[in-house]
Parts: C-alpha cells; structure tokens; sequence
DNA sequence: GCTTCATGTCAAAAAATCTAACAATTCAGA
DNA sequence: TCTGAATTGTTAGATTTTTTGACATGAAGC
C-alpha cells in the first residue's frame, strides 16, 4: 500500500469538511499554518490542486471534493472503531442512547432482568434525540429512529413507529366514546413536539382539525405519556412503544387510522461489538420480540 | 473526529495484515524498531493489547483483528482514491487493464473509433490476469472477470462469459460435420490454462470423455482463439467475445451445451472517476451494447 | 480607503519519528 | 542439548517532520 503521508490526509479531511484552513486547525487543536503545510504537502503528493484559494475562504475542487468524501466516510469509520474498542477496554461498562420513549418504556422497565442475569455488566442509559448519531454520543449501542447506511455500522429494527390515537380511560368517560375521526379533532388533543403530526392524521382521516388543534404541546416524549396516560387528553402515540399500556386498559386506542407506519426504531451498533455490548444487544432484541409476540 | 495518532494507524495496519513487525516494516520502508514504537503508541491511545507478543511472531487479539480489518478496508479504499487522483491529473492519459481475450477481440480493434473522437486521450492498455485487482494493475478501468465489492469501486457488466464449443469452417470440413456431443468429445480438443473446462463440459453434455482430452494447451488465451480459427481443433470459448467471428462465419458454435453461463466479464473502475475516464468507459458500455444488438 | 478576516510564507523551535546496537525469546536442526 | 537464524523488544541519541509565531498578502464589507 503506498498512501500519501497519514497527517496530511486528517488534515485535509478536516480543511475540506469546513472549507476553511481556520476551522480545520481550531478542530485539530494546530495553528493554520500547519494546516496549511499539511495540505500543500498532500497537494503536491498528489500532483494537483484540492483547493482553488478564492482570496477570502476555499473552493473545492472537483478531485478535492472526491479525496474529501471517501476520507470523511473512511476516517468516521476508523473513529468509530476506535471508539468501541477505547469502551470494550472499560470492562464490563456499557452506555446505551436511547430516545426518551422508548428508555423509559422499555428500556428502563426491563433492565433489573438483564442486571439480574449479568450483576458484573455497569449498564449506563443517556438520552439520545432523534438527529444523533451514534459517533456524537459517544455510546456502544444506540436506539434511534433510523437505520445507519455508514458501513462498519449494523441495525436491527426493534418496534415500529405507527401512531395512532390513544387515550386513558378516564378522558373518556369524562368526554364521553370518541368513535369517528370527528369526533376525535374535536377533542383535546396534546401535541409532541412536532405539531404536524397531528395535521398528516387529521388529513388523512379526513377531517376538519379544529380550533383546538392549538393544544399543549409536550417537548419530552415522556411528558406527553404522562399527559395521556393521566387522562389530559388525546394523543398520538407509537402503539408498539405502548404495548403494555394498551393490553392492561390504562390506554385506548380510538382509530385504525395512523401515521408513521413505515418507520421504525432501530437499535444501531458498531458491526464489531464487545461482547457484552452484544450480549445486551442480544438480549435487547429478545425482549422486543417477546413483546410483541404476547 | 478524534483519531488516534495517524501514523500509528498506518504502521498497525501493514503489522497487522502481516502479523509480523518485520514484514510491515520492510512494506513501509523503515526499521522494525519504528513500527514496534509506532503499534505501542496505538496501543497505549486505545489502551488495550492489539497483538499478543509470542517469542517469534506476533498473534492478534479479537480486538486487534477487528481494528485491522477495518483499517485494511478503509486504507484500500483511500489508496484508490487517491491513485486514481493522481493519474487523473496526467492530463489525458487512461490506462486499461484488460483481459487478453477482451482486449484482442474488442478492445483493440474498437480503439480506432474512440481515438478518432477524442484524439487528446492518450490510451494505454495493458494485460490484466483473472486474479489481479484494480489497485495492483495501476491502471484507471478494468475489464475483469469478478465484479468489485470494494467500496469505492463500481462495476459494470460488459459480457456474458457463456462458453460453448466452438471450430472453424476449414475444421469441419476436414473432420465431417460434428453434430452430437459425443462426435464433438472425440474430436481434436483446444484447452486453455484450465483442462477442467472441457471436462465440465463433457459431464454436463453427459459424454465419456476421450482420450485426446489431452490436446493442445493454451497458456494465452489469443492464441487459442488463433488455433481455432486456423481450424486446429475445437475450443470452449466465450460465443459473445467471438461474436464478430461467428456472425461472419469464421467460426461454428458446434453445440448449445454450455458451461460457464452465469459468469460475466465486468469493466471495473473507482466510483469517481476523471472525465476522460468516464468518457471512455461510457464509449465502452456502448460498444458492448451495440455489439450485443447486432 | 480602511478594517477585518482568511490564507500564504518563512525561519526557528518543538516534537515526533527513526535508527542503531544490543537484549531476549523462540524455533529448527545438528 | 546446543547452536544459529529469525523475530520482537528496548534504549538513547540522531534525524526528520511538524508546528509555531510573526509578518505578508489579498479579498470582502463598511
């Protein structure tokens, strides 16, 4: 294998990521001067230019652009590796991210089982939201809302995200039945952060959303549970994520009428896990599929 | 990102491919004292054993194999990167590595219509065997008989490597017409490096084969093709490599009975490739379509 | 036109990498 | 069991590379 110097393409990597030698040096800790000489190094390495200086600020060049592509994809990839191997050392600790409903849904309430049978494996659980990626978070495993497509990662779909409307019991005593889509938009409805949800349902229902559509509007996923689960309301929940809930009559589900039922949450690992990341992951998976088997 | 020391990775990867200090150390060009130095570091930065050090010889721990297998894959895929960079700055310069038989039969003899339409490309072909890949040919496309599941390399089909028994009309009329397989097994049989072929074919046509299955071997392909045509015997070839020559006459497909029919050869390149290099090898596709047509 | 921001350049300083020589260990064969 | 060849480990010092700091240059914005 004949490479150009190493440095000069972690270097490069990260002048092409911003754009800009000053950036790329603040990240790497250097001045950009140094910078600056890694890439010139590189530069004539190659042969050619990666950068057109354009006075103020860099352009790419069309060949900087490929080499800067394959080396972000290539470097995030080794990062990744190195990262899990630097945990796997840690032994026996294990951090799981995980979106806040499916923590404390899942997660949480079935952990003692798997501390049970593994008392030596330190299980940490930290709040990941639905833009991370695994290499911010600085986790061994985690529970996102998509698939990663980096290579060195695998995922393994656990529960999908179909939404339908749920609510307690006693809402609906209080409201009385809510049997058809209209009467549904016309109740209270709570919101999760993203208030659209409800305007797709309603769409799709095809109704007319109501006035008060302008309901509370819930920024932790658990929060809105709780609203629900306390009978504050409607809302729009992932039934799978609500399984338990559902099955012991703590909440109804009003329509067969849903959205997000292409999406799914995933559990996203490193392909190489240490094994008691993939013993957890193993163990994961189990109790996803048991769920949704009873 | 966060990377261990670069240099440290590249020293790892050539140790750990070679599972000796020694040899990485001569790949790299330095003493093994500065590999040696180079693994601690890594070692020390993930702190963990990448090799268990036995007496002579080095032997790789489960993290140490994973953290090289990922190094190898990415490295190779920077190297392609950044070869094809760098000849891609040789302004009009290509070079193809090509199977013989591709090349005597297609390549060459079409070469004419692509210079006459980019005069200012300057083409090289060069001799690629079965086994070689893109990065040890040094060249910009390669027309193979393996797709590339590289990443970072793309591949498309060029031809089918369907092999049926093919001979020359002068052949024929020597040795009467050969119309069952059998008649064709008792012939004069041409071989290329592989005796197996025809012996696959003989199984599959369900015949005894005869004893002058120890005919003539071909180390070049060409010139088997040659002995074929000069009405020497009979050959297992390619009919779409031969496709000019049975269309004219030249040459007889004796049987419909083939072997090697869900093989086919592929033009090989890196996913990102200079302008002049795309342009060819989109003139290539075309003229194995075209050629496919007629 | 002046200021600001970003990159380019250079020599000197700092840091890293490498070498050379020797030690230690193992393996194969006498 | 001994010996020699092959391989890795270790160290201090030499070498090379990288980085810095200070200043220069050029473009964009006010």
């Amino acid at each position: 294998m004949k490479l150009p110097p190493a440095n000069s393409l972690i270097a490069y990597e990260a002048a092409a990521r911003h754009s800009s030698l000053t950036l790329a040096s603040r990240e790497l800790g250097v001045t950009h001067a140094a910078v600056s000489h890694q890439i010139r190094q590189l530069e004539s390495w190659l042969g050619l230019e990666l950068f057109r200086r354009e006075g103020r600020g860099l352009a790419l060049t069309e060949e900087g652009r490929a080499l800067g592509e394959t080396l972000t994809d290539c470097l995030r990839q080794i990062e990744t590796r190195c990262r899990s191997l630097r945990r796997a050392h840690q032994p026996g600790a294990l951090t799981i991210a995980s979106l806040p409903s499916i923590a404390s849904r899942w997660l949480i309430p079935s952990l003692p089982d798997f501390q049970a049978a593994h008392p030596d494996i330190a299980i940490r659980v930290v709040y990941a939201h639905a833009r991370d990626t695994l290499a911010d978070l600085d986790a061994d495993l985690a529970i996102a809302l998509k698939e990663a497509k980096d290579p060195g990662l695998t995922s393994r779909r656990l529960l999908s995200r179909i939404n339908k409307p749920v609510a307690s019991p006693h809402y609906l005593a209080r409201s009385g039945a809510l049997g058809s889509p209209s009467e549904i938009a016309r109740a209270t409805l709570l919101h999760d952060e993203d208030p659209l949800h409800w305007l797709n349902w309603c769409r799709k229902a095809g109704v007319q959303p109501a006035p008060s559509m302008t309901g509370p509007i819930f920024q932790d996923f658990n929060l809105l549970a709780t609203a629900v689960i306390a009978g504050h309301g409607v809302a729009l929940c992932p039934v799978d994520v609500f399984a338990r809930e559902i099955a012991q009559g703590d909440l109804v589900v009003l329509s067969d009428i849903s959205i997000l039922e292409d999406e799914a949450y995933h559990l996203v690992m490193p392909s190489w896990l240490p094994a008691e990341a993939r013993l957890f992951a193993d163990w994961l998976i189990g109790v996803m599929k048991s769920a949704a088997r009873s």
